[in-house]
RNA sequence: GGCCCCUUCGUCUAGCGGCCUAGGAUGCCACCCUUUCAAGGUGGAGACACGGGUUCGAGUCCCGUAGGGGCUACCA
């Protein structure tokens, strides 16, 4: 039954088009894709969309974005083709309708008639569908069905012993088959519910092993008894574990919500608020492919392409995880720190432009390099760069309580900026190396530390506490619109003094 | 409620009976360095849920308890 498969590896990715794409859904492909590539096999998408009342148009492109944009390659599905689609299943509503009926003749399944508030009441009851329909006549059935009654094809589950599974992630598991129920194959509408669905399709595409979430486990039984009644050989299955929010409590929550373990921030759990945040996407890969897996050697940071080199599902954790969302912001920073100037100028010029700024691309080369190490996410250059691409003419000298720093008092800041003044305007060259050795023999001069001095000229030249290193920033903006923000800043300061 | 799964630092994890006085990472704290931010460096606090077994020996195997999670639809 579960013996392992010596079939070519062939995995796939079953989404329902229900909205964007949710981060757990999207670690299941990434599992499930890891594995083809590790093996050499393909990757299949699939769109289970078998349920019209939750479809929502506009999926499948979400779907695709976020596969492409991580770079999981399709080597079938709506898009790339293939031998064995049709890969929606809408469009294969046939299939599973030969194969329902195909199983009613078999006498593994049956029609039933029991209408929605039948099955309401006994559900009120408590122990679910009382199978009343099991054993009902089949010329009865055929008159009902002449009068026009809908009805659903159930499955006949075996009413005693046990099915064990062999799940990939923790072996064995064994159920009562008593406890389960004939659950609905054939939907009144004429589509098929998930269970008849993914088994003829995983079957029809020659599916060598299937990773799906967690949530799957107990209707397992089923779908084994399912499989031997239609006598076909299935593949393995692998159930993984689920994504907890960051508290561990509870399933991860599709809605943004805010956790305190995340520093109170609100999570990023839809694909598309990953491409918004400014994460890279190699980072992401790395992020999610180290929750319940881990690439061993006490390696945290990781290429894609080496974890194909390790994956496997027999090593996947089956313990929940509580999401690590701070863990992505420090993965980030690795990466950005790791990538070309060429390819951040890249990332980083759309995102001044949309935050309003005329990039020239020139400045940004410049710039690129001094604020690499300070970007958690590519969204921060805009806190800590956008003013290098504002207008500087109308740069406005910032508050006292950025410009006085810790350690330091209003007369004090003020003092050192009147006097750093004059050493800057001396200056012939205006380069970074030539501005600090200036500034520092300043400071000696005047008995204040090198940092308060520097700070101080940070806050006034920038307008942040945090923002690229202060003498390269002023090389950048030239000596004179240097010295003129440290005036701004002395007027803001002082109150009135020029 | 019933069934099933899970349980190592706050969090992600290593550990597949002796190498564990439990390792790495992140987060936090301290110090160092520094263009007082950021980055980087060094160090620190911090875990085998509990109780029984099995064994010469248990984080590692078994059972129970507790806690967490999932399922219990003509949704997937």
């Amino acid at each position: 039954m579960t013996s392992p498969s010596t079939r070519p590896v062939r995995t796939r990715y079953a989404p329902s088009p229900t909205g964007p794409q949710h981060i757990g859904g999207i670690r299941t492909a990434l599992f499930a894709w890891l594995y083809a590539r590790r093996h050499g096999g393909q990757f299949i998408l699939r769109i289970e969309d078998t349920d019209q009342k939750r479809t929502v148009p506009g999926s499948v492109d979400l779907i695709l974005q976020a596969l492409d944009w991580l770079g999981m390659d399709i080597d079938e599905g709506p898009r790339e083709g293939g031998e064995f689609g049709p890969y929606v299943q809408s469009e294969r509503l046939e299939m599973y309708q030969t194969w329902a009926a195909w199983l009613v003749d078999q006498d593994r399944a049956y029609k039933c008639f029991a209408t929605p508030e039948e099955l309401a009441e006994m559900r009120k009851a408590g122990a679910g569908y009382d199978r009343r329909y099991r054993d009902f006549p089949a010329d009865r059935a055929s008159e009902l069905e002449a009068q026009g009654k809908p009805c659903v094809i159930r499955f006949k589950m075996p009413l005693g012993g046990v099915t064990i599974g062999d799940d990939m992630i923790r072996g064995p598991v064994e159920f009562d088959n008593e406890q389960l129920q004939d659950a609905v194959l054939l939907k009144s509408d004429g589509y098929p519910t998930y269970h008849l669905a993914h088994i003829v399709d995983d079957r029809h595409m020659r599916i060598s092993h299937v990773a799906r979430a967690i949530e799957w486990l107990p209707s397992f039984p089923l779908h084994i008894q399912i499989w031997r009644a239609l006598g076909w050989k299935m593949p393995q299955y692998a159930h993984l574990p689920v994504l907890l929010n960051p508290n561990g409590k509870g399933k991860l929550s599709k809605r943004k919500q805010q956790f305190a373990d995340a520093g109170g921030k609100s999570v990023p759990v839809l694909m598309h608020e990953f491409i918004d945040a400014g994460y890279l996407p190699s980072a992401v890969m790395n992020f999610l492919t180290n929750i319940g897996w881990n690439y061993g050697d006490d390696e945290e940071i990781f290429s894609t392409a080496q974890a194909m080199e390790r994956f496997d599902l027999k090593d996947v954790s089956p313990a929940n995880s509580a999401y690590p969302i701070a863990k992505l912001d420090w993965l980030n920073s690795q990466y950005i720190k790791r990538a070309s100037v060429d390819e951040l100028c890249r990332l980083l010029k759309p995102i001044l432009e949309e935050a309003g700024y005329a990039v020239d691309e020139e400045r940004l080369k410049q710039v690129v390099p001094l604020l690499r190490v300070r970007l958690k996410s590519t969204r921060d250059v805009v806190p800590i760069a956008g003013f290098f691409f504002a207008d500087w003419a109308s740069f406005k000298a910032p508050s006292a309580d950025i410009l006085i720093q810790r350690k330091m008092s209003r007369e004090s800041t003020a003092a050192v900026l009147r006097g750093a003044i004059p050493v800057l305007q001396a200056l012939e060259s205006f380069s970074h190396v030539a501005q600090h050795s200036a500034v520092t023999a300043y400071a000696k001069s005047s008995g204040f530390k090198n940092g308060q001095v520097f700070g101080s000229l940070r806050a006034a030249v920038t307008g942040q506490k945090v923002s690229p290193p202060t003498f390269e920033t002023m090389e950048i903006l030239g000596k004179q619109e240097s010295i003129r923000r440290i005036k701004l800043a002395l007027q803001s300061i002082t109150g009135s003094e020029s």
